[in-house]
DNA sequence: ACAAATATTGCATTCGAAGTCAAAAATAAC
DNA sequence: GTTATTTTTGACTTCGAATGCAATATTTGT
């Protein structure tokens, strides 16, 4: 197993392949272990001689102090779950850079769990126990029991783009009910009166939201409205806009999309199969703000989700929530901007 | 801090927020510390007697071994660090969701990183050597001091999508030059001999790959070509198709760019600026066959990257190097699928 | 039933950094 | 220069699980 060559001397003074600890540190700068933590720990009482000698050691060693040994002792592994879903609609890439960025500043890091079916989450909360994560970034489903085993252990626990009637439950979201109602309101002032909705996902709370904020301007307005089921993807709303075209129904002057991939879908279903233009033959609309939904071929009218804004509060909240466990439940909500582009 | 009324009785059983050690299974089970240990270690000597009576205990506290206290003392922290740029134009979704499964079969997490500016790098890299991960996953670049600096401290590395001319390099990608070809010769096969190649960025050695792969190929076929510089944006390769069509060169009928997004951009400015129609006025090929490749807008023909089998590669390949050091390194390129679309 | 072989068990130590506390050193005050 | 005060320092213990080793317990063979 070893290299036998290395350990020949007698007293090997660096093992080739051993990190450097602190106290190989304190030995070669003369010091005692304890300074040498003491170095490594902003606002430690030091001199600045001692501080010098344990730099220059540590720097020709190559040391780094072992984050793993630091967080048994400290309770603290400045680690934080994060759980999405398989396949995330939102933009993933973007949303994780600044996730990455935001808890860097505090010094955190993310240990990522990506959960495809329900059963999953049970194993991955094991794992998370274990890791002793301070705090678990959540934008995927927890059952009721589950959430309580996070309040049990005294986990943080911050939801990102979920929705929670139960007020004990922090989040962070878009107001999707709102967005949906101006989408609405924007197709109607355009003179729209018959209007198609292609819904996302049953099970999603987000979802119904839009839905229910769509159905609830829809009503207002005194539109007339159909409702036609998918879950967010591109084929689903590919499906429903040839049932749509199909049925014998008047053909409606708008399509209001859960979100942007399935407008997309609408919109090539509509143009390749049906050869209608958009917006003059019939108006699309999505939802998030997606990088695609501003391609020419599209140019997408949709509810731009202010992702960093809502990066930068699940984050903040979440620290909050780890420095300081009594801080209550707390719902943020931002507001999504409505960009008009050429698809209504 | 502490709420005092659950401090009042004397002796505190079960701290309201402490969470169970294998001291307290052991003490509820009636045994020693080492034989909880035992319990949670597959292959340990441990009577069934004596794991049930553990396994009754862990459960009713809800127990689960401490991640952070076992790496200090195995070595072992069964974390890898997985590193990619802020803008990864592959199918970063897919691509870590399969990390993530094929990782989660090895009992290993994601610890997970995102540089930005080359100078995090640095700062990336630091964090790394202090959580004692276990081996390296990069999407990334490296310096070759860096790839020293994992060599000394004997983390393996390896590559996802990188390519290298130093064969002491492990890394796992796709056969881009040979993609590349592919494309082109179906072009030519099509009758194409005019053509355009819209690069991708001149500090990515894949967009370089991809680049001499078309001019070998365009060289071979005799056939005319123009390189447009590019940045695997949508936006580069819109402004190098105005440019392109601008110029009073002959017109090319095929264009060849250095992934999909610009592809799709290209076939956008195309259509929308230029009222041209993909494929009759002119081919358009991308290369990595992300979602939107698929998009009836685009239906592209493109090279399709095997994820999948890449994905799994790269675990195994790090796996292994993890398991023992002394593997030499390895390089696995995979075939890229020429997937014949509409746009060519 | 008894010795020998095997299987379980617990004790004590280890991993590496952080924090407590009392001793030592540096600084200030007189 | 001496004492009081503040700042630095190092010895020692702690965090929680894993493991070598010796001590038991169990099984096997006869």
């Amino acid at each position: 197993m070893e290299k036998s060559s290395v350990n020949n001397n007698q007293k090997v003074a660096k093992p080739a392949n051993h990190r450097a600890t602190s106290y190989d540190v304190a030995r070669l700068a003369g010091v005692s272990q304890s300074a040498v933590s003491r170095c490594f720990k902003p606002g430690a009482s030091v001199s600045a001689k001692t501080r010098a000698k344990v730099m220059k050691a540590s720097d020709e060693l190559g040391y780094q102090p072992n984050a793993i040994a630091r967080g048994l002792i400290t309770r603290r592994s400045n680690i934080v779950a994060v759980i999405t879903t398989e396949f995330t609609n939102l933009n993933y890439p973007e949303m994780m850079s600044h996730l990455n960025a935001q808890l860097s500043e505090h010094g955190v890091h993310i240990l990522l769990f990506t959960v495809g079916a329900a059963s999953d989450m049970r194993v991955v909360l094991d794992q998370i126990w274990q890791y002793q994560v301070d705090g678990i970034i959540a934008a995927s489903q927890f059952s009721d029991s589950q959430i309580e085993q996070c309040r049990k252990r005294g986990i943080p626990l911050v939801f990102y783009n979920r929705v929670f009637s139960d007020s004990s439950i922090s989040s962070v979201g878009c107001d999707h009910f709102e967005g949906a109602k101006l989408l609405v309101e924007h197709l109607i002032k355009r003179g729209h009166t018959r209007l198609a909705v292609f819904s996302g996902p049953n099970d999603s709370a987000v979802a119904q939201e839009r839905l229910q904020g769509a159905i609830s301007q829809l009503k207002q307005a005194g539109a007339h409205y159909d409702v036609y089921q998918g879950d967010y993807t591109y084929d689903s709303a590919a499906a429903s806009t040839i049932e749509m075209m199909s049925s014998d129904r008047e053909l409606p002057q708008a399509v209001i999309c859960a979100n942007d991939i399935m407008a997309i879908g609408c919109i090539d279903t509509l143009r390749a199969k049906y050869g209608l233009r958009i917006p003059e033959d019939l108006s699309v609309v999505g939802f998030d703000g997606i990088a695609a939904s501003k391609w020419q071929a599209y140019d997408l009218t949709t509810i731009v989700q202010p992702l960093e804004r809502m990066v930068e509060a699940t984050v903040s909240m979440l620290m909050e929530r780890i420095e300081d466990s009594s801080v209550p439940a707390e719902k943020r909500q931002f507001g999504g901007k409505l960009k008009v582009g050429l698809s209504a």
